[in-house]
DNA sequence: AAATATAACAGTAATCATTACCACTTGGGG
DNA sequence: CCCCAAGTGGTAATGATTACTGTTATATTT
């Protein structure tokens, strides 16, 4: 079967306990998480796994193409789904999240068109949209103070 | 006339040299440069200006709504044009640049689409694409590597 | 199944961008 | 012209990320 453990060794990468966790709480979720959050989530599920592996183990995920890194913030984080979606990024909770309905953007259609008409050769697209999300609208506690 | 010290007095700011070269270069150029080098231009120009009123600037121009921050990189871009458009994020030199070309791609009318479907509140919307730019396509002397 | 080469791990230290702090200076309304 | 809130500059601190290095585990070979 398709396993994770058949997908990192299709792209070269040994299989180990600390990146099947990792890319595992990645693939479970469809959260954001940044590397601290998912360090302390992967602690808390069972490995033992320091700070630093967290790091490199999502920049090897990232160099075999299995995760994403978006830049919606001051501090990464990091999508086990590659296809091209839009972002929430909340300002007050900095949490981010995907938008699951269809709001008529053709990101695949994008790259084509910028290429025909200025030569840029796309390898990513990102749209994030900022602001406050429904839940920390109605918990109107604190003022929604951007903090990049 | 509407000058850059209108502008900034009408936001309750003092007009200072310092303000006034940081606001001016970016009101000048239509790239999108980052705190340093925007702090390289602004002793270039004529202006002593310390590494962190730079950034104190930027923030109370940020805060005022004159300019805005772009999360494109692992280093943070400014922008004085507050129309929402596309930017492209080269991975070979760095640069973030405007695409002027209209790819078909209505960002004003997300916002209420998003707020409708999942009561997202959206302040600001950033479609970033990510790649190599013309420039440095033809002058391929450096492999593209994805520094994020 | 044991040996071996190679890649990954953990811990610490270093780097980069950004922010905080505080004493001093300055713009601009009264 | 004077005063005071606001701005500036310098240094120090923070937070995120990367580099380095000795140790450990994986996958492959024998």
């Amino acid at each position: 079967m398709d396993s994770m453990a058949d997908r990192l060794r299709a792209k070269g990468l040994k299989v180990t306990p600390q990146r099947v966790a990792i890319y595992g709480l990645l693939l479970d979720t469809n959260e954001h998480p940044t590397a601290e959050r998912l360090w302390e989530e992967v602690k808390k599920e069972h490995v033992a796994v320091s700070f630093n592996t967290v790091y490199t183990t999502l920049h090897a995920l990232i160099e075999a193409g299995l995760i994403q890194r978006l830049h919606s913030g001051n501090a990464a984080h990091y999508d086990a789904d590659m296809a091209p979606h839009v972002h929430l990024s909340c300002q007050v909770c900095g949490e981010v999240g995907d938008c699951s309905a269809d709001i008529g953007i053709d990101l695949l259609g994008i790259s084509p068109r910028v290429q025909a008409a200025t030569g840029f050769c796309t390898e990513k697209v990102e749209l994030t949209l900022y602001g406050c999300c429904a839940h920390c609208a109605t918990t109107a506690t604190s003022i929604p103070r951007a903090k990049h």
